[in-house]
DNA sequence: GAGCACTGC
């Protein structure tokens, strides 16, 4: 948690996919060559934060929560953590720590501070803890925002740093103010190494922003309109040629990063990229931002339990952050695809990833801290009762929470996994199956995505071939592992992976998951038995997790969700996408809303096998049991 | 007939 590690932009940071924008401002230290130590010592003295030094550590001295306003590149990241062991705050054993919403990883840290916190609830080790990047929302910044005030009433030697963007400052503030005596919190803005970005907006709104975007961005180069790459043959001579890049995490790696080079000489590059270079990632040298308005986002309606992934306006505050990414390096332009009077009734702040998504994980998270009485947590932002009712329930009927609303024996062991509660279920179910290795290999590949490579165009029919011969008559649960053990036998390599349609990526990272969960085994006492060719034991293992996710066949081709009565549809990438399942039932590993509501990731089941879960939880809801006709 | 972001040492 407490660590500092600086590595060059551009490049892979250990367990991360690219390196993001706080590791950018640590370049100026990681570039410097070794021993050179004046150099470095100017480079620190340099940044904008530097001016701040005397007034940060006074602020740190005389008030609990510091709330730091700056930009992206001040060196907010990397260089108060040192300021604050100058001064001492980290003598006599104290520990300085810094969470990053994404670097570290949220559910270990949460672990971590669960272990830590059972032992020493008031987390006396640490002298000062920095949030960091804390405008951004995430479930476990609120989470931890939220447990460090109510640490700070029993222990008010503990001193919180909130890095923030301006914006969101002030409800930072008024959060920890609230219901303490005056003092408690301040404000400390840092001016940041900004160059002006030049907006502007359309007059009017555009029906299809994609074209606008084209043009746009064609006009940026030149004076013309219409399609980007069909028109890239037809560049006068003399204009400055452009070179397109995609850029979203979804992509190999090796295309990832050639967004990030600097153009050829006579080259302009033009980057389509999702909302990673909103925030996660920054490509130095931008000069235009052409901004959509819109984001894509996932959203959880806890009455249905279903997750949607939606296309809506952007927020102000992201808005100004796109517009921000061109004026790094010098002065920029942003055009935004909308008016200035649409800007203006955009929402302030995007809402925050606490009052829409599954709260499942974060309330096992927060009992494992001890925190059993949810109803006197101080959220940052409050989620919707609904959502907080509906994980209780689902922690109860997966038996990780008691009736009395503690947690369970095995409930504090699942605390403590990096995986979601129907996997970490079913993991703790293999012992009674005798199917720990595969059923270990089944958690890994089901929590990484696009595992199967399917190209559009003729390409994409060989690719289908291919996956073809990894495809289990049972379902997708056991084609993922018939492509991991094919991959660890004769594979594991990319042109290998390459040759048969698949992501190497995808399998690398799955095979590391795997060894992590496998110590979590390990570590439990769960034997890890192969299921010798049982796919019987197998599936009823995998039942033992998600039958809550069970579906019967309908003579349309679509599905029926036991919960709800639902209509469902398979999603085009399973094997049982085209086919009839023997059975007519299949249990699922998630299901989306995106034009319709989609199940991904299916295996044929028997109706009974549902029964026998169903019948032990039963729904609190709608009083009735899980029932199967 | 489909692909926001993030994470697991």
């Amino acid at each position: 948690m407490s660590s500092l590690q600086f590595w060059k932009p551009g490049t892979v940071g250990p367990g991360s996919t690219l390196d993001r924008a706080t590791e950018a401002e640590g370049s100026v230290i990681s570039s410097a060559p070794i021993g050179a130590a004046v150099s470095i010592q100017a480079a620190r003295e340099r940044l904008p934060i530097f001016k701040h030094k005397e007034k940060l550590l006074y602020c740190v001295e005389n008030y609990g929560v510091t709330i730091l306003v700056g930009q992206t590149g001040c060196g907010k990241t990397t260089q108060l953590p040192q300021y604050l062991h100058e001064a001492g705050w980290a003598a006599d054993g104290n520990v300085i720590a810094c969470t990053q919403p994404r670097r570290v990883a949220a559910t270990s840290v949460a672990a971590r501070v669960a272990t830590e916190t059972l032992l020493d609830p008031l987390l006396s080790r640490y002298s000062v803890v920095m949030i960091d990047e804390a405008h951004e929302r995430s479930v476990y910044t609120d989470l931890m925002l939220g447990v460090l005030k109510k640490i700070r009433r029993k222990r008010p030697s503990l001193r919180v740093i909130v890095s923030s963007a301006t914006l969101d400052a002030a409800g930072f503030l008024d959060y920890f103010s609230s219901g303490n005596p005056p003092g408690e919190a301040t404000i400390v803005s840092l001016e940041g190494r900004m160059y002006p970005v030049h907006i502007a907006h359309l007059e009017q709104p555009t029906p299809d922003y994609v074209a606008k975007a084209i043009d746009v961005v064609w006009n940026i180069n030149l004076q013309r309109s219409s399609g980007l790459a069909e028109l890239l043959p037809t560049l006068p001579r003399g204009a400055t040629r452009l070179k397109l890049h995609a850029l979203h995490s979804g992509l190999p790696m090796d295309e990832q990063l050639a967004a990030f080079e600097p153009a050829e000489r006579g080259f302009r590059k033009v980057i389509v990229s999702t909302n990673i270079a909103e925030a996660s990632v920054t490509i130095e040298g931008i000069k235009y931002v052409v901004d959509s308005g819109f984001v894509k986002i996932r959203t959880y309606n806890p009455t249905t339990s279903l997750s949607s992934l939606s296309t809506i306006p952007v927020s102000r505050a992201s808005a100004i952050q796109r517009a921000g990414r061109a004026g790094r390096t010098s002065y920029g332009a942003c055009y935004r695809l909308y008016p200035a009077s649409t800007f203006e009734s955009l929402p302030p702040t995007t809402q925050p990833e606490i009052t829409r998504t599954d709260l499942t994980t974060p309330i096992l998270q927060l009992k494992s801290l001890g925190i059993d009485d949810l109803m006197k947590f101080e959220w940052v932002s409050s989620p919707p009762a609904e959502a907080v009712l509906r994980a209780l329930e689902s922690l109860v009927a997966s038996g990780m929470v008691g009736e009395d609303g503690r947690l369970t024996v095995i409930g504090e062991k699942v605390a403590e996994c990096p995986v979601e509660v129907n996997i970490a279920r079913m993991l703790f179910a293999s012992k009674d199956y005798q199917c720990g290795e595969e059923i270990l290999t089944i958690a890994a590949m089901t929590t990484v995505q696009d595992v199967f490579v399917i190209p559009d165009g003729a390409a994409g029919a060989l690719a289908e071939l291919e996956r073809r011969k990894f495809t289990a008559e049972e379902g997708d649960h056991l084609t993922l592992l018939n492509a991991y053990n094919a991959f660890t036998r004769y594979g594991r390599s990319s042109s290998w992976c390459k040759a048969h349609a698949l992501s190497f990526r995808a399998l690398s990272r799955a095979v590391s998951i795997r060894a992590q969960l496998k110590k979590y085994m390990q570590r439990f006492g769960l034997p890890i038995e192969n299921c010798q060719g049982d796919a019987k034991r197998l599936r009823q293992c995998i039942v033992s997790g998600y039958w809550r996710n069970g579906a019967k066949w309908m003579a349309d081709g679509t599905y029926r969700s036991v919960r709800g009565n639902v209509v469902l549809h398979v999603h085009p990438n399973s094997v049982l996408f085209t086919r009839k399942p023997r059975s007519g039932w299949v249990i699922f590993h998630e299901m989306e809303e995106t034009k319709k509501t989609q199940i991904r990731i299916l295996t044929e089941i028997e109706p009974d096998w549902l029964l026998e879960y169903g019948h032990k939880f039963h729904d609190k809801r709608t009083g009735v049991g899980v029932s199967v006709r």
